[in-house]
DNA sequence: TGTACATCAGTGAACGCGCGTTCACTGATGTAC
DNA sequence: TGTACATCAGTGAACGCGCGTTCACTGATGTAC
């Protein structure tokens, strides 16, 4: 083999993150393969032999997203820290590095096909995180789910106001929760 | 005038209309000017005889779409009520008449200019109509913002888990929302 | 060790297509006589 | 009352443009001798 076995993989993983990145800061329909690959350092022809198609990339860039962040959210396996990291200002004010789900949940909840499977998978992963993280007592489901719904309706909103109400849309959603669990 | 007062006026009504429904579907990227003409029974040449730019179209229909949503939710003023019909099984199956926030949230996260402006005031209104709702005692702006903030959230995650985990995921929202309140 | 070669990751021009926007035109309407 | 007219809401062809996708080609690389 001409080159070496890993340099494909290497530049596939590349793309990978790149997408992750523009994907969240302009949304799937506002970034284009041409601007991935040259945020990858490639140019668009060599697309297509990396996927095979954008929604391919989508797909593997929103699983992506979805490791970083239960990886961040991991640092500290406390409720009360995770609650207190996923609220945080830097995530509001950051959404290309943290949950995808925030970042484009309303363009995913309109997708069909295999961007749709992908998603509930993510999503039940994520639930079942935070249902681990909870009190014996309070370690269901039911629970998890109310946590996590809360968690991204509180960065969105706060993302929705004006930026000076940003950082008390976070604090109310944070007290709500903590009073609650 | 060759045209009756009114007529002009009742086709921009209708082109708003059929913008706030096309919208709350298919998104700001996923429909057209003559998508939304032609859903409105006219051709889209017509569109800029009507507004200056599809940017335009959107913030009026945003409105409207507000407008309708608070107006569903004032049917029954009580703050469980609203709760429970804003984390409905009908909400979450109908976008396209329900909470714009929750259709379009993610994509208006992003836009910024006029829209950004109509859409903080939008924000604060419906965190008011909540807060009135609340007991004298509890009827602060904080309360009221992580209110609306895991209302958001729970019809957001409840669009993106597999349909049968649907309603449960509702449910588990309301129940967060009626014990804390 | 040095060279010719086969491989294939990446390049860049090109393709259809649908979009937002523009504009010359049409034809339904109320008004003036 | 009937007719010619001015108005302007709406039509439909056309425009640039950027997109996802395709494909013939290039050139950097490891291998065989």
């Amino acid at each position: 083999m001409p080159w070496p076995e890993e340099h494909k993989q290497e530049t596939r993983e590349r793309i990978i993150d790149a997408a992750a990145t523009a994907l969240r800061t302009k949304g799937i329909d506002g970034v284009s393969i041409a601007e991935i690959m040259a945020e990858a350092g490639l140019t668009h022809g060599g697309f297509y032999a990396h996927f095979g198609s954008k929604e391919e990339l989508v797909g593997a860039a929103l699983r992506r997203a979805s490791s970083q962040t239960i990886g961040i959210l991991s640092k500290n396996p406390q409720i009360d820290a995770v609650i207190d990291t996923y609220l945080s200002t830097g995530h509001a004010a950051h959404p290309e590095i943290g949950c995808p789900l925030a970042a484009m949940g309303s363009e995913l909840a309109r997708t069909g096909g295999k961007l749709r499977e992908g998603l509930a998978g993510g999503v039940a992963q994520r639930i079942e995180f935070v249902r681990r993280l909870l009190p014996e007592d309070q370690a269901t489901d039911e629970n998890a789910t109310a946590i996590v719904a809360c968690m991204l309706g509180g960065v969105l909103l706060a993302r929705l106001v004006a930026p000076e109400k940003a950082e008390p849309t976070l604090s109310a959603t944070r007290s709500l929760l903590h009073r609650a669990f």
